[in-house]
RNA sequence: GCGGAAGUGGCUCAGUUGGUAGAGCAUCACCUUGCCAAGGUGAGGGUCGCGGGUUCGAGUCCCGUCUUCCGCUCCA
């Protein structure tokens, strides 16, 4: 099972060295969090294996690193200037908050849509969640600028540099993995909801006549990646489909992938068929042919997009939350971390069955060094065999080698398995191929 | 931002009618220990979120502020 509340998985995180809470000693600062020794290796991990499943194993998708900040009149063409601004109505009687929007009238005039009191609704107030900032040394208007609250303008905006260049022919994608920022009114739910993130996004690019087969395709492939890569439980993730009247201003059609978080279902990735909006909204705004050439047709075109697009640190955060498990071991307790051993920050512990016998520690410590050429490995000998065991199992290590007092002799050591904690002995000298086979055996 | 709750060592908490801080776990050292969080001895670590106020004296009362959690809202 699953860890079932959000708390556990904080104070694990906090306790192992995963994520910190940003600028703790000054206070915090709310929506910022830092990725602790541990935690950074697992945020490495989850991009690697995204990154080699959507560009590397691909013909049809290649990557890209674009500035975090842009020309501000990219955000004016993608609307995000508009769309990210929400003048939002509050209800000083029942309390409830209303996009302005969504309102049937002026606000001073009409009731609440929830109480039904007249006259109490305040004034539209924006709500921007975009971050300003200036680029240049004079705070003036003419030089504000904005961090991207996505990445994926990036790769509409350097469309037809990577077609070029790469020599891409219609379908073909552009993925991206980059820090994003929004000033959201309400960051939460630990690092499901924060105000600088990392978005791993892709563009793909189809004939607009095969819009909707790509993007079945790109739901299912998304999902299998959940599954099969992350190793997320199938039974915890769904499928919703957007209804006509969530649609982002981009988006023709959306589904989300969720996940069955403590808090409740909530979104994971998403895909969207942004249609040709961007690249159309793009070619108005710069002046500039945003088409690719259709040999099919004969003519320039402009491509439809599929985007699928996830949020790295829900990703973290959701392989923590599954993984997480407490078992009843003898009487005592034990947190298990069922990470994917390719996700997994450590892959191999070493230690010695004794700290006090040197033949051994230095035997451990040997073999230490010649795992660390392979895969992450880390050597532990301050604390008893079941201990140093207890303390691998909840940062989701797969393996711990342990030689003892009979591997002086036999030249063998005891290749021990987080999940059924059962062992193998494996000679000194096959136990660094043995490790690498075991970590990559069970990794996409 | 609004409504509600809370903020004491890394974690979970105790701190009586205000008198200048404790426990368990964790961490580290040494001893012990021969495969799943054993035991012993010792050590480090907190100006009690922050700033003001009341008081001879505040973790304990008052005000402000920041942060966190739940709800509204927003999105990956």
């Amino acid at each position: 099972m699953p860890a079932s509340n959000m708390e556990l998985i904080v104070s694990l995180a906090k306790r192992r060295g995963f994520v910190f809470p940003g600028s703790e000693i000054y206070g915090g600062m709310g929506g910022f969090w830092d990725y602790g020794p541990l935690g950074v290796e697992l945020k490495n991990n989850v991009k690697a294996a995204w990154w080699r499943q959507m560009v590397q194993l691909r013909d049809d998708v290649v990557g890209l690193d674009a500035a975090i900040i842009m020309n501000p009149r990219v955000w004016e063409a993608s609307g995000h200037v508009a769309g990210f601004s929400d003048p939002m109505v509050d209800c000083r009687n029942c309390k409830l908050r209303f996009r302005a929007d969504d309102l049937k009238g002026l606000p001073s005039e009409i009731a609440c849509p929830n109480c039904g009191n007249r006259g109490t609704l305040t004034e539209p107030r924006q709500f921007n969640l975009m971050f300003s900032t200036h680029v240049g040394p004079v705070e003036e208007t003419a030089s504000v600028a904005y961090l991207r609250p996505e990445t994926a303008q990036g790769m509409f905006v350097n469309f037809a540099n990577v077609a070029t260049t790469a020599r891409k022919k219609l379908p073909f994608g552009i993925a991206q993995i980059g820090r994003a920022f929004r000033n959201e009114i309400t960051p939460g739910n630990f690092i499901f909801r924060d105000r600088e993130f990392e978005l791993m996004e892709m563009e793909f690019f189809v004939h607009p006549s095969s819009e909707g087969e790509w993007f079945a395709y790109w739901v299912a492939e998304r999902q299998r990646w959940w599954t099969d890569v992350m190793g997320i439980g199938a039974d915890r993730l769904r499928l919703r489909p957007h209804e006509k009247d969530e649609l982002s201003h981009y988006s023709h059609q959306t589904t989300d992938i969720e996940y069955a978080f403590p808090m409740g279902w909530s979104e994971l990735e998403g895909i969207a068929d942004r249609t040709d909006y961007d690249l159309k909204a793009h070619a108005a705004g710069s002046g500039k042919g945003l088409t690719i050439f259709d040999e099919a047709s004969g003519e320039h075109i402009t491509p439809y997009v599929i985007e699928p697009a996830m949020g790295v640190d829900r990703a973290v955060l959701t392989a923590l939350i599954d993984g997480y498990e407490e078992q009843q071991v003898e009487g005592e307790k034990r947190v298990v971390l069922h990470l994917r051993p390719s996700l997994a920050p450590v892959k191999v512990a070493v230690m010695p069955l004794l700290r006090n016998r040197p033949e051994l520690v230095e035997l451990g410590q040997r073999l230490t060094a010649d795992l660390k050429r392979r895969v992450a490995a880390t050597y532990d000998d301050t604390a008893s065999i079941g201990k140093l065991y207890r303390r691998q199992d909840e940062i989701g290590t797969p393996y711990c080698v342990t030689v003892d007092v009979d591997t002086l002799t036999d030249g063998a050591a005891t290749i021990r398995e987080r999940d059924s904690m059962t062992q193998e002995r494996v000679a000194l000298a096959a136990i660094p191929d043995r490790i690498t086979e075991l970590v990559s055996g069970g990794a996409a």
